[in-house]
DNA sequence: CTTCCATGTGAAAACGTTTCCACCTGTTTG
DNA sequence: CAAACAGGTGGAAACGTTTTCACATGGAAG
């Protein structure tokens, strides 16, 4: 706790006697320098242990060389590891990374980005409830900051680094209907926050009748019912006669299986479960975990790049989907024979929300 | 893209047919304005989108309401968790997070403090590798910016917020002796870049010692070794005859029970298992994984509001570490008793380390 | 010997704030 | 009625940079 005032690039250019200018060119090698000033320059900066406040040089080049990130929660291992791939990508480009988080609150996020604007942020990268619906957002847009965006379908010219979430869902629908299933049940833990798990439903949703089964059944949990096993068995038990769920993360899937367990359910026998994000972990289970596979860190990246290409002026190029991969895995099979052909007779629970019309159409 | 230059509050000044001063005073209610001006101002400032610079700010009051936080990597979701909580703590306090991830190198640590250093950060919060060794750190400290750490043990009478390793990893050997166990290992991934690591094994290895049991084998993995089952089933099997591992995280004891599942071998019968940290999903697990439970919220939170103390100016006082809990799972059991006895017979393959001598001793 | 140019150099402006100070008005006090 | 004071107000300095511009100096070209 020594030192408390802080030394500028006057106290060098006093100390090396010389003037400011020709210590800043000297430090930066921006111009021109005689051998003899140089190095009296540079043995100042060194001696009073000199280094350039961002903040000054900041203000002059109305640059800040920080690039803002908000996302829902770094609780996530999905968001964390996003951060991290967009920390990778701007490791060693100069740029710093402002974090923000929402705790998947769309007011929170406005705030958030409002903030970041404020700290003259060079360019954004984001991942919120509504960015369709978001006036912060715009703002951004309008106030010309390069943004672009993680996990979303790409919306208004803004790029997105992201899986295709409808086709992946459909790609799921597709193995539970090549395998015999019919019956099938979609879980989400946030749906109304979250358009990632709405594209999924759709996906899901849309293939299932495309393929001629019943829709879906649709089941939102709350924070306490994903994370209780024993609450999860009991809302899963009001929906007998389903033979397969798709679970919107593998937590979820997780979750489903230690549910199905305290219910004498047998995973995969009595109950298929396929999960999404594909998670390290699920690899490494008892029954490892069927699963959609992606790549958050390749998120993360892409979105940098995207964002670093835009700053550099280049026009903005929407990047293709990320690639997704269904992982085969021990909690998905056939479904028990006898319960497969009695679809006319039962009544079937309508879905818990019934949104199919707004739904996209692919 | 339309509005490419900034509105200042001279422009705000302007409209309102003002002096920059007076328009300062009426925006941030910090002096005295007649009812008239204030409205104009006030309207000025709505009508133009009008928002304080934060860098025009900082240069001015040298306070930059940014701190500055430094960890390993946000794909460890113990240190995802541990941000995650400093930014809760943080949120309402004006002061945004600046992050930087090492990736475990202690060079890139270094390179990391000195950016912050450089963004002139109000405040550092830190995980590294080697903070007692760390030049930047040293500097940081002589530079007067408030500190404090996370996951590390109190060094230099710099605070932390953390858990007693030792002392939990001394709880686990306990565990093990009671049931009998007598023969352990202790698996790590990042032992020589994780004084974490070491703490646990230290601990481990002193009360293992105490109950006169044999020195636990110590094991480092690679990468590689620890995501893939079967060059870890290969690894575990050159030291046969242990009875219970300890594995210095939750994934890597869930890939040890993987690991065995492969060598044939049953978890708990034939070996026991804790982990870690209690991530949440080891709780949902076919079988539960018995572990040591953490918070890293609660350590970010901490480690936040500490420094939010420090920066008040109130004198550093070092918290008592946070608690940690040992829960119960189904890895952990009593050893086969054919193995339990022949201590003195076998010969017990040494430490791949020996660094019993620089060990803390608790 | 002049002119030109290249090179090295420093003063000063600009970036967006806040705050100190001085200057006005009126109004109250002696 | 003068003096002191209070409330409003704006000019200007300061924060730490970079960059423009102008000024030197010297050598080469005319």
């Amino acid at each position: 706790m020594s030192q408390r005032q802080k030394i500028t690039i006057k106290d060098v250019a006093r100390e090396a006697g010389c003037g400011i200018a020709t210590a800043s060119r000297v430090l930066n090698r921006s111009g021109p320098a005689s051998a003899e000033v140089r190095d009296r320059v540079e043995r100042a900066a060194r001696d009073l242990g000199f280094s350039f406040s961002a903040i000054g040089r900041a203000l002059q080049s109305s640059r800040s060389m920080t690039i803002g990130c908000l996302v829902p929660s770094l609780a996530n291992p999905v968001f964390a590891e996003a951060v991290q791939g967009v920390q990778e990508a701007l490791s060693g480009t100069g740029y710093q990374l402002l974090i923000a988080s929402s705790n998947y609150d769309g007011e929170a996020d406005n705030d958030a980005i409002a903030t970041l604007l404020a700290k003259e942020v060079d360019g954004l990268i984001v991942t919120m409830v509504a960015p369709e619906k978001s006036v912060a957002l715009k703002r951004a847009c309008q106030h010309g900051v390069p943004l672009s965006l993680m996990f979303h379908d790409p919306i208004d010219g803004l790029p997105s680094a992201h899986v295709d979430n409808f086709e992946a869902a459909r790609e799921v629908a597709r193995r539970f209907s090549e395998l015999g299933h019919r019956r099938t049940g979609f879980l989400a833990l946030r749906f109304s926050t979250s358009d990632r798990s709405r594209n999924r439903y759709a996906g899901f949703h849309a293939e299932c009748r495309a393929r001629g089964m019943p829709d879906p059944a649709l089941i939102e949990l709350s924070e306490a019912e994903a994370n209780t096993p024993r609450l999860l068995a009991e809302i899963l038990s009001t929906l007998d006669g389903l033979s397969a769920v798709f679970a919107s993360n593998d937590f979820l899937a997780i979750a489903v299986q230690k549910a199905a367990r305290l219910m004498g359910k047998i995973v995969p026998q009595d109950l298929s479960v396929v999960g999404f994000d594909g998670i390290e972990i699920g690899r490494l289970l008892d029954v490892p975990l069927a699963t959609i596979e992606t790549a958050p860190d390749a998120m993360g990246r892409q979105a940098a790049r995207t964002l670093l290409d835009l700053m550099q002026g280049e026009a903005c190029i929407q990047q293709p989907p990320l690639p997704f991969n269904f992982r085969a895995g021990g909690t998905l099979a056939p479904p028990r024979t006898e319960s497969r052909d009695d679809d006319q007779g039962a009544t079937w629970p309508p879905s818990v929300h019934s949104l199919k019309t707004e739904l996209k159409q692919g």
